[in-house]
DNA sequence: TTAGGGTTAG
């Protein structure tokens, strides 16, 4: 291996009787008669190469050294060898540590791992795990420094698969229990998705720090479970850890997943308390927060209070004008951007056009659409995905499918998903099946997609259809994802589901919901049974529309808050069309604002319509 | 000789 090692080996060994160390460079002083003297002084020279060493100030220094310690036959020295390995580590000259740990021809545990370090530090993570595995196979003794090393170059490679191999060999080797080591494990399993894992190894850590349980935090909330964040972090509270900014930016983060607006302003609060100043980071994180929890107001406030924002604080606030259905306001606010010569990214464009599609906005969508080259930003399947819903949702079903026959890019099941769903909107079955077969090869597994064909064959009467789908999910073991819709009062979460009898409140939410739809119905509304997937008669289709979880939520809300108080409903799945309807005849009725957010915006019913403009 | 955790869309 001749590198650039070698090249200044030779000039320096050329060179070396004209010239001494000290003379080379001020940082150290072992001469090249050095060894003379220390052998003659009987004292061991490792701690003065050593020294010498540490003083390096580059790469050549180094170099240099390394050189002296070769033509005074100290390599076989391990000290001086690993000290020498350590530092071209830390200098990141991996290929100079290489050449020497070759010329070692006596090696320690200590070489090994000194090079596994070395190549976990330049980001060779492939090389890190090649040396480790032979530190496995040579048998040589681990160590509490090394193993978190290898545990971490898995985390980055998403090698989850090594990551459980290498977590077998701390076991054997007695380090599982390191603090080190089980720590590194947590972070490890955490990031490539494996939380029960995670969350195995943490319950059984002898002690935990700050950084694990904002590992676990961070990753309950990445994994869908922020209620379990939440509990998490008030576990942490408890046991008298006082979370920093980053650990406030993980339990912020999971309370914008989890939509409780009473949550956010609680934890807004304590965060006063704390007196943590916003970085750009916490602010962006709150305004996240603040949007998805309902409060957009609040979101604009902290905005525009930031001393400093970067791109992601800028398309956090135009996404969430897009998801609340103020497209003018998102679009005021991306011009504002360029304005101030800030350059949007990818996802400043997938917000931008989500929130065009949300209002229905197709001209200006085609236009940015059309734009993103100009900024440097290629566009790539998300943004494609928005744009096929705009023009899917608008109508323009020919334009949508022109769009994916030529588009050069790959398309994924979210883009056929879109299709599907505008061609449920416009009751069009033949470019539904299309999509739907691109959909159900890519997917197989997604019940979802399945749910929405069979919704468009309910439609269109073709019920025979609708039977087929059903016994090919029966086929596949395939289930749908059940609905729930959750309501606070009381400073509490109620959860429904449909149907609903579990609620101890259950005979008087069923009685306010009797009362409520009588009176809607004189207010002129009509169940719309197109929403009932099932071929039944058409009384027990609006039997089954009125069990609806939303419904049940929103009867709840009612009894339960004084008059005229806001309710603010969450539901995991996109609210349905009959739902939609009954609660904008419920808004005018009750005189109550509503404000729901479903999987896909929110919709704030007034005065007897919606946000959304029942655009969604 | 110990490191590591956090923000935007879909």
């Amino acid at each position: 291996m001749l590198n650039n090692l070698r090249g200044r080996f030779l000039q320096f060994t050329r060179n070396i009787t004209k010239v001494r160390f000290a003379t080379c460079s001020a940082s150290y002083t072992v001469s090249d008669d050095f060894h003379e003297q220390s052998s003659s002084s009987s004292v061991s020279p490792a701690r003065d190469y050593i020294s010498a060493i540490l003083s390096c100030k580059n790469v050549l220094d180094i170099g240099k050294i390394h050189a002296q310690v070769i033509i005074n036959g100290f390599l076989q020295e391990l000290t001086i060898a690993n000290k020498l390995l350590y530092i071209y580590a830390q200098y990141r000259a991996i290929a100079d540590a290489e050449t020497l740990f070759e010329e070692m021809s006596v090696k320690d545990s200590m070489s090994w791992s000194v090079m596994v370090g070395g190549f976990a530090k330049t980001g060779d993570f492939f090389n890190c795990l090649r040396v480790f595995s032979q530190i496995v196979r040579l048998s040589l003794s681990l160590d509490n420094y090394t193993l978190p090393i290898v545990i971490r170059a898995c985390r980055e490679k998403k090698d989850v698969v090594v990551g459980r191999l290498i977590h077998e060999v701390a076991l054997r080797s007695g380090m599982d229990m390191d603090f080190y080591v089980c720590a590194a494990l947590v972070d490890m399993y955490a990031k490539c998705g494996m939380i029960d894992d995670a969350c195995k190894l943490f319950d059984g850590m002898p002690k935990r720090d700050l950084v694990t349980w904002t590992v676990m935090i961070g990753a309950y909330a990445g994994s869908g479970r922020p209620d379990e964040s939440w509990v998490l972090f008030e576990r942490m509270r408890n046991e008298g850890i006082v979370p920093d900014r980053v650990a406030i930016v993980a339990i912020v983060n999971a309370c914008a997943k989890l939509g409780d607006l009473h949550n956010a302003v609680m934890l807004h609060d304590y965060i006063r308390l704390l007196n943590v100043p916003f970085g750009v980071m916490l602010g962006t994180a709150l305004i996240d927060m603040h949007a998805k929890c309902g409060n957009l107001d609040a979101a604009r406030e902290i905005f525009d209070t930031m001393k400093e924002r970067n791109v992601i604080s800028w398309s956090s606030m135009i996404a969430a004008y897009g998801y609340h259905g103020k497209a003018t306001k998102a679009l005021e606010l991306f011009q504002m951007m360029l304005d101030r010569r800030l350059s949007p990214n990818d996802i400043t464009f997938v917000s931008l056009l989500n929130a065009c599609s949300h209002a229905g906005l197709v001209e200006e969508g085609l236009k940015i659409f059309d734009s993103m080259l100009m900024y440097g930003i290629r566009p790539n399947v998300k943004h494609y995905t928005c744009m096929i819903d705009l023009l899917g949702r608008a109508g323009r079903l020919d334009e949508a499918s022109k769009m994916i026959e030529t588009m050069s890019v790959e398309k994924d099941e979210t883009l056929w998903g879109s299709f599907l769903g505008a061609c449920r909107i416009h009751k069009n079955v033949e470019m539904a099946e299309k999509a739907a077969i691109s959909l159900l090869e890519l997917q197989p597994q997604n019940p979802g997609h399945y749910i929405l064909l069979s919704n468009i064959y309910a439609n269109d009467g073709k019920w025979e259809e609708v039977a087929k789908i059903r016994n090919l999910m029966n086929q596949r073991g395939l289930k749908k994802f059940p609905g729930y819709t959750w309501i606070e009062a009381d400073n509490t979460t109620h959860k429904f589901k449909v149907g609903d009898r579990t609620h101890p409140k259950s005979t008087e939410i069923y009685e306010s919901l009797k009362n409520l739809t009588e009176k809607l119905e004189k207010a002129g509304y009509v169940p719309d049974t197109n929403f009932v997937l099932h071929d039944v008669d058409e009384e027990v289709k609006v039997g089954m529309l009125s069990l609806h979880s939303e419904k049940l939520a929103l009867a709840f809300g009612l009894i339960s808050t004084p008059e005229g108080c806001l309710l603010r409903i969450t539901k995991n799945l996109r609210v349905c069309g009959d739902c939609h309807s009954f609660f904008k005849f419920a808004s005018l009725v009750t005189r109550r604002e509503v404000i729901v957010r479903d999987a896909n915006r929110f919709h704030c019913f007034k005065e007897g319509s919606c946000s959304c403009g029942d655009y969604w």
